[in-house]
DNA sequence: TTGAAAGCGCTAACAA
DNA sequence: TTGTTAGCGCTTTCAA
């Protein structure tokens, strides 16, 4: 019977049509708990996301569940209880519940891994996001580093010199990807960055907000932002307009991320677009095909996906640039 | 073993530090392949989304998980593929890898549900959603009529006489909820509704834009404006402020749900705020009470939860009316 | 090509 | 109060 589902070649047509007939007969549907107790496999994988109300994550999740259901794999959905990752993933992970873990989310302790994952290299876990990891891991990203450098260029090219920056998380006290990013191309271009003009954020519109009374309580304002990602510059654009300053004519703003009100914002966001859909399958895949033992990498292997500018209406030529060239 | 670990009550002292002590020497965690076989229960309830991308949706989803982890459940996820519900939710359901059914989509055929959750009632599923379902599924919304019919009257008081709709998805071709309760207040308020002031929609940002042609393309435009959610009312104000359409100067708008960027949109959207967290959980305690036959109903029960009207800044008082009043 | 049987790790029932 | 055992539904091995 299991003979006849699973390797319908190894059995005569004869059988095969009987069996096919009794399951018709009798609705049958398989136990998938007594198939993971017999092949020590779940076939689901867990994800684990810092936070699922962020759009931006919830189209990533929809990608994976997506990816997942189409290789026959379920998703289980994990979010965090409490600070010690040990305690839920534990729960899930070594219970077999789930064969692989998806971790979009750097900010957890990885040290603090229960045995399985730890391993790292040839292991059912990948990480997806936008901080640096100490090697060793299963990587799926976007450039950041690059993509930060290239939006801080767009600002540069519209004749902006003066440009700050609203920061995003940051894990252990290093700068993060796109922070770096930004530096490199201000270092380029010969610009200096100023303390003044960095607004630490966290990726909420909250921070933006926070940012916007900064740069309004400042005697000497810079002409442009980077913005970590769309939240925080759309926070930024709220409370800023709230106090008559306008965008772009006063500011020049870019954003990260291109999330789905971004081009229905007032103005139009200039953003570099994340691949969140990809990236949320090419994730998803990379996990399961490391489960198939498709993939068997003896190091951390590193997927990068690239961004995309999308120039819209929150960024201008700098006025004073302007007049330069006489426009 | 078993004993020591699930009914520590009846098993001495001495036994039972014996086997904490083997469990921590051995790291044992249970295997829950194994104890869904024997139990014939997953712990798992199985959520059913129309659309993760939406942060409407996702926010709930947060809820879920939340409260179904408090309570010892995991939380599979699913998406739909193709369009027989069918295929997998049989995959999922009947072969015992979740024990209950949570479903934020209407639009799903309920007469199509495999054999199991087909018996409404008392069975294990909970529909949360905005539409009218024929009695006897347990159901869990806010009261998306009152409040429709709340927000239209905010409208009314502002001296709007001339309003119009963007609608939201129907299902089965009857007029949603909502509707109905923007045509409770029209009718009391002795106002008529116009055919050609309804805009179709489905609760995206592009049928928000296709709503604002038509109403460019309108001899005779209506001063205010009742949207199904914020999302289609955010395509319209993007859409029709390119044309020169300011709000609240030229129309009012009042959108639905108050998601996240509600307040930092220029206008500041008012709105029917939706306890979405809470609508995620109590359809989620409501679930896991039947599966724990805490509850146990004969016949469907309907919780509704409460919206709230936000008052910003996309209302304001018909100019007309302003003149009348003397402002 | 097919049938029979062992055993995955757990819980519950029964004996001791 | 504790030890023993059957059996949940599946896959896999071994025999026929």
């Amino acid at each position: 019977m299991s003979r006849a589902l699973s390797a319908p070649e190894k059995v005569s047509g004869d059988t095969r049509a009987k069996v096919s007939e009794a399951v018709e007969a009798t609705g049958y549907t398989i136990n998938q708990a007594a198939r993971s107790l017999r092949m020590r496999e779940a076939r689901t994988i867990l994800v684990a996301i810092p936070n699922m109300g962020n759009p931006f994550y919830s189209t990533i999740m929809d990608a994976v569940v997506g990816e997942a259901a189409e290789r026959g794999y379920g998703v289980l959905v994990a979010n965090r209880l409490g600070n010690d990752p040990t305690q839920w993933l534990r729960d899930y992970f070594s219970s077999n519940r789930a064969d692989g873990l998806l971790l979009f989310d750097a900010s957890l302790e990885l040290g603090h891994l229960p045995e399985p994952p730890r391993q790292r290299g040839a292991l059912p876990l990948v990480l997806s996001c936008d901080e640096i990891i100490d090697g060793g891991f299963n990587l799926v990203t976007t450039d950041n580093r690059a993509a930060a450098e290239r939006a801080t260029r767009h600002l540069i090219e519209l004749g902006h010199t003066r440009i700050g920056q609203i920061g995003g998380r940051q894990v252990h006290q290093f700068p993060n990807e796109r922070t770096l990013g930004f530096q490199d191309a201000m270092r380029k271009a010969g610009l200096t960055t100023r303390p003044d003009w960095y607004f630490p954020g966290d990726h909420t519109m909250a921070c933006g907000i926070r940012a916007a009374d900064s740069y309004l309580a400042l005697e000497d304002r810079p002409t442009a932002l980077f913005c970590a990602n769309d939240e925080s510059m759309i926070g930024f654009l709220s409370r800023s307009r709230a106090h008559g300053i306008e965008c772009p004519r006063d500011i020049s703003l870019i954003g990260f991320d291109d999330i789905s009100i971004a081009e229905n914002y007032w103005p139009p966001l200039t953003t570099m677009r994340q691949p969140r859909h990809e990236l949320g399958r090419v994730a998803t895949a990379t996990l399961l095909d490391i489960l198939d033992g498709t993939t068997r990498p003896n190091q951390g292997l590193h997927v990068i996906l690239p961004s995309q500018l999308i120039i819209r209406g929150s960024t201008a030529a700098c006025s004073s640039h302007r007049k330069a060239v006489g426009q």
